[in-house]
DNA sequence: TTGAAAGCGGTACCAA
DNA sequence: TTGGTACCGCTTTCAA
């Protein structure tokens, strides 16, 4: 084993200058209260001795460790590498680190995580599309009132911050425009329980009945957000010879499983039948069929909510912040 | 401010048994010593208290963090994010969590970042497609003996653990195919000054040695990894009324760029000019023309990587490890 | 302007 | 089997 060079310490810095640690550790933080001589002479130490101040110790000693912990479901899901880099250049810019967890969507893995997390006494979190969206999933995190924030997903209940796109004016977006050509818009909406997938079966009806359309449950169809799922449901349809014309999928994932089945049947897109999503992940303009969809400001979600959440930390505010974040409507060629 | 339950310590379940502080220590960590009884009491009390251990103050003790700092260009850049969550998951099934920095692929961002991870004490160190290759870059690394791997792109010299893609034999592996159709093959590697880009020219050359034919190098242009670069490049070249027959890129993204270019001149893939990329990412099936490329394990990437590092903080091995994955042709229709 | 001492929450050593 | 003590590296308080 090789020797190893220690990290130097402030009181490695002070014994060179033969003065005390809490003289280094305060010209080192600029806290005033000694000569400027020495503050010089203390800062050139620290220089050449290569010192890097340990910040396990600062965490324990201030109980603060400027880091935020993560708990996403699936950080390489189409949707959330975006949200997370806003999330790690929101956080960098204030001097944050993050500590990344993956939770597979399993509630007994998030509040593992939420240990591990509060075990390594982040000062805040952020829940992305958590599962913990019931209010004693979270009480933990009240109780030690520990700051965090939800991303994507809000709480079912109005006693936690979050930052969300609105789903519901979304999806009436999207259901009102296909409603300009069909009256019949099937709807394969997200499965995986959430209130995201419920706002936006909300503003799908509220379009149908704008529209005066009769709402047809069996037109809505519930999947997880994957091309597979598309795929199946879609061929399901055709193969039942069903009349098709506007298929809304409630995340551009589905859509790419849609429009391979449609392809796959010979039939075009978007004379014979028109596709859309939900999302605008990043190559929705270079699909089969460049895809109309609903874009959801995925980085600006990541920032915005790690923002709030250190205002939340710095301040200690007591008030409940709702982002909500206006979505936009692409049309492309898909319908 | 509302009143906040704070975390009990050791201390406080010390006090409610009326034991020491030592004791509860050794009981929580299974250490010995303490009869069994008073092991139950103590296990009891602190699920009763709630007791989250500080691992801050553990850490201090003990010097190990469990955390493992990633330095990556940009985390949410089409191939990373796969790479990423096998890093997470590789982790955190040992244990560790990860911190993740991104950098932009600027060296100094990376060196900043390389010296918040330090001050964090991380565990190890893993520098995913990192600019810090040069032997002195990460100098500091081996001075403080704390340990590292490169994932993606190598160090220059064989001094570094490494785990990656073998660039050469994916880049002959994909020209030596298109030699079969067309004995002129262009090229568009990425630019980004990087041994990968170099290893894959090598392999490169290779097929069209082996193939006999000469390398030209005006076909070979550099580029970025985006969309658009390879979108005006191509754009170029067709302006130009350059002969193209087939073109090879660095990567999937500029793949995607050089369809839009040939598709928006009304020409045909891949019956006027063939297409291939090298990454294969998530939806390289589902773009305007299915693309064939070259398959990177990138999940895997991550977790072998971690893995390797993981077993260098245990064991403080000295040898190197150079781990380099086999790549893989996937034809599909662009081609 | 400077420094000694206490303490953050643990762990390890040694003595009882 | 148990506990006292020192210490990890830093900050803060208070006294000099």
């Amino acid at each position: 084993m090789k020797a190893t060079k220690k990290i130097a310490t402030i009181k490695d810095i002070a014994k060179e200058l033969g003065i005390s640690a809490t003289a280094v550790s305060k010209a080192l933080n600029n806290k005033g209260g000694i000569s400027e001589e020495m503050v010089k002479k203390i800062k050139e130490t620290a220089k050449r001795l290569d010192y890097k101040p340990n910040v396990i110790a600062k965490s324990l000693k201030l109980n603060k460790t400027k880091t935020i912990g993560v708990i996403i479901s699936d950080s390489s899901h189409t949707f959330f590498p975006k949200v997370i880099k806003g999330i790690e250049d929101a956080a960098s810019k204030e001097g944050y680190s993050i500590i990344l967890c993956n939770t597979d969507s399993v509630k007994e893995k998030e509040k593992k995580a939420l240990n591990v997390l509060i075990s390594k006494r982040i000062d805040g979190v952020i829940l992305a599309a958590s599962m913990l969206t019931h209010a004693e999933d979270y009480a933990l995190l009240k109780e030690l009132d520990i700051p965090f924030v939800f991303l994507i997903r809000r709480s079912e209940v109005e006693s936690a911050d979050y930052v969300i796109n609105d789903n519901v004016s979304g999806a009436y977006l999207m259901a009102n425009y296909l409603l300009r050509y069909h009256r019949k818009i099937h709807f394969f909406n997200i499965k995986e329980y959430n209130i995201s997938a419920v706002d936006r079966l909300i503003g799908y009806k509220k379009a149908l009945e704008e529209n005066g359309v009769q709402y047809d449950p069996s037109l809505v169809l519930n999947m997880n957000p994957e091309i597979e799922d598309g795929y199946t449901a879609m061929r399901q349809l055709l193969e039942k010879g069903e009349d098709v014309k506007a298929v809304f999928c409630g995340c551009d994932v589905i859509s790419i499983g849609v429009m391979e089945a449609i392809i796959e049947k010979g039939l075009k897109i978007p004379e014979d039948i028109q596709v859309a999503g939900y999302d605008d992940i990043d190559f929705a303009a270079y699909l089969r069929v460049p895809l109309t969809t609903i874009r959801q400001p995925k980085y600006s979600i990541g920032c915005k909510g790690t923002e709030l959440l250190i205002n939340k930390i710095r301040n200690k505010v007591d008030g409940m912040q709702h982002v909500v974040l206006k979505p936009e409507l692409v049309v492309r060629q898909s319908t």
